[in-house]
DNA sequence: TCCATTTCGTACATTTTATCACAATTCAAG
DNA sequence: CTTGAATTGTGATAAAATGTACGAAATGGA
């Protein structure tokens, strides 16, 4: 093994680094944070000790400059000369992101995408773990939809959002029914919605909501075949 | 019926808008006119007939003038002091899109989230077909995963992309095994792929591809999580 | 008809984001 | 030890995106 430390011994007397103020930083940083900790950890799977700026912005078609900046809003975390050391950056990345534990998430909607969505294995196995899902079909209700997951009442969801302190929700229901279910979420604590119906969202500015549109996507793309 | 006719009977002697040059038009505003689409086609299911940059701003959660402007890129759809006309903006704008006819969609992948997509009514109702679904698992193959969609053999696949000139195609497979999906699309032909492999993919710059991983989506949110 | 109100489309100003380019550092080879 | 190549972090600059504000319609009611 190297002799060399990450994080790098930075002299404070030369590196004079302003504090880095989390309100002050663009969400369109954060934004790119979890494509790079994806990539590390992808890189961490292949034995891979040591990253570049150059490297990773190679992989992803973005500049070295930008990864370098984006880095630099939260603290130094390379070595000149040298590059990044890739499970450091990792943990990095995952305090600043806040995913250095697990998050419990709840699902709402029990059809073919809440199903698919319960049995991927991929949410646990990066540190979202579901552990309630709903629907309002009380036919769907009692039903094992994944290994240790019955659909439960909406009601119940309710209480145990409450209950077990869940911030993260995600919607599987039709559009029409969309709204009423963040209602009904938000009132119940949550404070993140990943949303799954096509439609916008109206909720408080303390509840952040981002969507999934595989149609608003094949929509951006078909512009450019021509 | 009022006598208000669009678009616009324009006075070419005072409005010399200069010719849209497609190339020119950020990317960032593309994305933007599926939004608006989507929630335009939802006015008309609502039989709104009228609405305005301030309303649809505010559904939206973005500024007015940022939509007239969105749209001034393509040409002029309002009429002062009234707004646009549902109907007509939609159809412009999937004409702009190039989404005012059906495309056929391939999907790589018969998982449980290949099955969901298939299984997805959106789709077909938003003007994406999808023709054919396929996986290397040979226990899959022959197994009907949606209504009159059977799993096929992959080189069969990538031959009816070619013979009925399948230009969009869903990866819905693990993350090791994108890459060789990707090379395989492109190389039959695909130009714009929709990828919900949690990894990043390497294609020659006339592909163009979009991800989808729900991942990257919670890891954003809970940077905001305090 | 006239006036008050609404809304568009756009020129201009401001803010945000991305890129450039370089001093400082690290390391390995000679 | 010295040199050369690689790479970071960042101030300065450039580019892109967004917001402001206003003239020019359009409408409806007095």
């Amino acid at each position: 093994m190297s002799s060399t430390s990450y994080p790098p011994a930075r002299n404070n007397r030369t590196r004079n680094r302003k504090k880095p103020r989390r309100d002050e930083i663009p969400d369109i940083v954060i934004g790119r944070l979890p494509i790079y900790l994806r990539t590390l950890r992808q890189m961490t799977a292949e034995g891979k000790e040591i990253t570049s700026s150059q490297e990773l912005g190679q992989i992803l078609g973005i500049s070295s400059a930008q990864i370098r900046k984006d880095l630099s809003h939260f603290g130094e975390f390379g070595k000149q000369g040298t590059g990044y050391n890739v499970t450091y950056l990792c943990r990095q990345l995952e305090k600043i992101l806040n995913v250095d534990h697990t998050w419990p998430v709840v699902v709402v909607g029990a059809g073919s995408l809440g199903t698919a969505i319960a049995n991927y294995q991929g949410f646990a196995k990066r540190g979202f773990q579901i552990v309630a899902i709903c629907d309002e079909d009380p036919g769907k209700i009692g039903k094992e939809v994944a290994p240790g997951l019955v659909v439960e009442d909406c009601a119940r969801l309710s209480a145990r959002i409450r209950e077990e302190g869940v911030k993260i929700a995600v919607i599987a229901v039709p559009a029409h029914a969309a709204q009423r279910v963040a209602d009904m979420l938000v009132e119940a604590g949550i404070r993140a919605i990943l949303c799954y119906a096509p439609t916008t969202l109206k909720v408080p500015p303390s509840v952040r909501v981002e969507y999934i549109d595989p149609v608003i996507h094949f929509q951006h793309m078909t512009y450019y075949l021509r």
